[in-house]
DNA sequence: TTGTTAGATTTGGTCGACCAATAATTGGAT
DNA sequence: ATCCAATTATTGGTCGACCAAATCTAACAA
């Protein structure tokens, strides 16, 4: 009965403003390095008050759509057509995609991170490692629940990677990840005690600079929650 | 002489707003699936206007830390440790990141997005790719810059590869690699033409659904680039 | 004609007050 | 004692007004 009623939409203003200021970039009203109207102006002609169009503005600037410059005005930056094909909506959206495309993704962001490890590892990037390894073993012992800890061990290993975007795309999926895990209580199915010996096998393979190792043993640790999100999708 | 005078550190006030949260957090003052203090309480407790906690708010929203509830109140979301290392200002801020970073990561999602495409792609994604192809080819007979469209034409291959993730992790990525294209000139080094075949030859593995091939057709139109880069840094 | 400067205007940023929806409280009926 | 409805308090959202900095204008001097 119920679900023949129609969803009631309930829009976001703000979300109406920015695809008119996207219209207005993609028409070509306003070109890549022009200012945008001034706020008061936006607002006015869009009938809706300032604070509006302030918000508006500002998520296109987390964007990266524009740039905003205090007592002067608001600036196209050049990032043309990609931001525009009504892809805004779905950049940072990534919660809504499936768990398999989530792993995936991840594991590919992964291994490489591993690779490029045994590579470039500093020294430092061994201490931090080891340090990590060793509170997640910590709290392992105390609480048998350790999915932060053990999420930390990766994104030191990105950050041993030397390629800070790949840190920071890891860092990007991984709130998800972590969300989806819950979610699905992912975290029975671990054994707790073969993931750190896995994750000791990582590191050892870092520490010896043996990138195919660090690759094969990042692959591993990863095979059971491959399996699980193929699974599961 | 000048270089030896400190300079001002203008600190955005809500940034600091931020970490002051972020502590609250950090330090299990509020754990999460908790409600945040009301945004009255934390304005008068930071001795700050309310706006000022609600942009702080705002963008703890967009990283994904808290959520917000209209009429009822701010809820820390549980993704715990990852985004309090400090670690908030480094999400999105890729604009900092060396070309080769930026670069190899590109080379490394285009390669899986090729892969996968050639293995899922619809009959829908070949129009597309094909439709992306042929604007590129009518902007480049008209006006010999077409960053954008080329762009598109991966960005395609990337919605054919049905893996959301990896879409949204190229759409990232790419206004910053255009960035620093248009910064280093890299137009100019590209011969257009090539680049043309090279996109046709990629469009052809995929449609045969040649996964090999258009791993290996993806890198060579890559190659250029890559080198590039390494040039660079 | 050109360069400079004082004033007016426009800009985004900030603030305090008010709004509607939710949550908490309280009072009474059963 | 328990449940429910009406009331009150609290919440985030919205708005219009004001602020200081940047920009523009134009008048004046060289």
């Amino acid at each position: 009965m119920l679900e023949n009623l129609n969803r009631i939409e309930v829009v976001n203003p703000v979300d109406l403003i920015i695809s008119q200021i996207r219209d207005l970039i993609s028409s070509g009203s306003v070109k890549p390095g022009e200012k945008l109207p001034p706020e008061r102006k936006l607002a006015e002609h869009f009938g809706v008050s300032r604070n509006q169009v302030r918000e508006a503005i500002n998520k296109l600037q987390f964007y990266g759509i524009v740039k905003v410059q205090p007592q002067s005005g608001t600036t196209v930056t050049g990032i043309g057509i990609v931001a525009l094909e009504g892809l805004i909506t779905d950049i940072l959206k990534i919660e809504d995609s499936d768990l398999k495309s989530l792993v995936d993704t991840r594991i590919l962001l992964e291994k490489e991170a591993a690779r490029l490890a045994a590579l470039n590892r500093t020294n430092d990037d061994l201490v931090q490692l080891t340090n990590a390894l060793k509170e997640y073993k910590n709290k392992l012992s105390a609480s048998d629940h350790a999915v932060e800890e053990d999420l930390m061990f990766h994104i030191k290993i990105a950050e041993a990677s030397n390629n800070k975007v790949l840190k920071s795309l890891m860092m990007i999926i991984t709130p998800d990840i972590v969300k989806k895990f819950i979610q699905y209580k992912v975290c029975n199915v671990a054994n707790n005690n073969q993931t750190l010996e896995e994750h000791q096998n990582i590191l050892d393979m870092i520490s010896n600079q043996d990138a195919a190792g660090a690759v094969r043993a990042m692959e591993v640790h990863l095979s059971d929650i491959k399996k699980f999100s193929n699974n599961k999708n």
